[in-house]
DNA sequence: CCAACGCTATGACAGATGTCACTGTTTTTA
DNA sequence: TAAAAACAGTGACATCTGTCATAGCGTTGG
């Protein structure tokens, strides 16, 4: 019998998906969790066998339990189900450990068929995400420093160029200079873009 | 017995639901469409009580189901179920005669509620989209209209005023009108920060 | 019918934004 | 240690962005 964490912020998802999986007789779901901070408490009390965990969650979300969980040494299998396809957060939870990582509109037989291959050692991934892995492996370095990160998680609250200057102690030039950096690196045309995708890939 | 049609795109979420709303005694889903043309043809099939409708769709969406049973003549009454607390979504699908309108996120319980409410012939809104309402209502002025909508939504993909001008075939000083209003409506300073609160607020 | 509104458009303007080239300092690392 | 980054800055430049005033056109509702 395999024991799961469900970890889901929507109640009817969460409780449609916890009985649909209790109906597999090799499925049992342990304890459920409608957010990231839950999730964490539920992991410290419960021993499962894997955590079946959405990403987008209100208090603390996929990426950040999955942060918590290594830092802590927790060395639970985790499969990632998720809504959005999105190729940077998935890199950054397989950095972090995760050993799959599907979408929610799979199909039940397979995300049966998923979690039994994760609790077995294996990993699952999704076609559209491993084109992805490779075309990051051919490309070079285009990480951010940690003060670009800053400028952009200013970018993302919505700052100008001379409120951060102001904020960050900086003049505005060297800050123009820094957006510019991260306009390149994250291969925009414009802050708004740059906004945009730092917000849906969870670089922020 | 109540007999339902659910439509949901979402394998996984469907199958949850269906099974949650089986338990109840006085529930019984009738029928699954996962799109809206599915949902059309079972509709035309079967006669139920009430139609579950999911809003965001492939092939036909929730909006473009309504509007297609209204042109029919169907009166079945329809619950819209979303994930999105998308204001003019809301208000459209209740001019097309939509029952209720709830979000994801409701308990079990109170989506029964809401399902045994709607057969019942009332009306059920949450407080969240009662609350956009009477705000819409004190202050239209601040109600983006159509072309707006369609603007911030071509922002929010990040496109620049020149873009989105060919794009929509008006001049870029239209668009520009255009973006200096909805910054104004949104109470915002600049097309980022417009961007983020349409984002964060599910306005596109 | 007429007022109100939405949509389109123009021109002028100030200020913000992004790029480039070039110069330093400090920290990291090979 | 020496090379390579990251960090901070300046100035010039072209372009983009947002505001404002103004105005014509079409639709809608009272």
């Amino acid at each position: 019998m395999i024991k799961c964490l469900l970890v889901e912020d929507q109640t009817l998802v969460r409780l449609g998906l916890a009985n649909l999986l209790n109906l597999d007789s090799a499925i049992n779901i342990e304890a459920q969790a409608e957010d990231g901070l839950q999730a964490l408490a539920l992991l410290a009390e419960h021993s499962v066998d894997i955590v079946l965990l959405d990403m987008r969650m209100p208090n603390l979300d996929g990426l950040g339990v999955l942060q918590k969980m290594r830092e802590k040494g927790d060395k639970t299998p985790v499969l990632i189900i998720t809504t959005f396809e999105d190729c940077d957060v998935l890199v950054k939870a397989l950095n972090l450990g995760a050993r799959g990582y599907v979408l929610k509109n799979i199909e039940l037989e397979e995300l049966i068929s998923a979690i039994k291959q994760v609790v077995a050692g294996e990993r699952v991934l999704q076609s559209a995400v491993t084109d992805f892995l490779l075309k990051k492996q051919l490309s070079p370095q285009l990480c951010l420093t940690d003060k670009e990160q800053t400028v952009l998680q200013c970018m993302s609250l919505g700052m100008s160029n001379k409120v951060i200057a102001k904020k960050l102690d900086n003049s505005e030039g060297t800050i123009r200079n820094h957006v510019s950096q991260i306009l390149a690196k994250l291969d925009v045309k414009d802050r708004t873009q740059a906004v945009i995708k730092a917000i849906n890939q969870n670089l922020i």
